[in-house]
DNA sequence: TCCACACTTGACATATTTGACAAGTGAATG
DNA sequence: CATTCACTTGTCAAATATGTCAAGTGTGGA
């Protein structure tokens, strides 16, 4: 029952990673810009809006570029998703 | 200087899930067991050594087998590396 | 020695992520 | 209007994760 769907977790990830990015007044640009390495705009859409399933190498660039520990990044409540 | 380079943090996160493996007292064999859908011990083998980089789902697959929160999962030490 | 168990490693097919680019949407502004 | 900005969405190629099978290593027990 506490178990996520993949599809769920995917989406819930990306809004995380996006309060975070908005949280630090970064755009889906500035945060590109800011990551480690190549990183295309297209990738932070994709990954914010739960369409891509990012490996852990990828969740911890972008977490280095936010500033959080990926802990913190995948600090996702698994309670609840209703209201 | 803080920042881990990709084989590392592969190393580092497969030796994290070996610990917590061997400390529930599970094999590769009973932990691809108790993942959720197919797993074979294969992956479990590849993701402990760090010759893989493994997506968000199967991450969180893992640790949903292992009964920790992705985020106990993922809680790396980033200090030092050296000794 | 033989066998079982736990794990590693190689090869392969399939699916998907990533990176690159182009185009499209909507909002705000001059 | 036209332009700019932020973001989405599509396509494509390349790299690679996953799933599957087979074989190899090392350990320990019968």
């Amino acid at each position: 029952m506490s178990s996520v769907e993949e599809s769920d977790l995917l989406k819930i990830t990306g809004k995380r990673i996006q309060q975070i990015r908005i949280s630090k007044g970064y755009s889906q640009v500035d945060l590109a810009g800011k990551i480690l390495g190549v990183f295309d705009t297209t990738n932070v859409s994709r990954i914010e809006s739960g369409r891509t399933n990012p490996t852990l190498n990828t969740l911890h660039r972008i977490a280095e570029a936010l500033e959080v520990s990926l802990s913190e990044l995948l600090n996702i409540e698994e309670c609840e998703t209703d209201v």
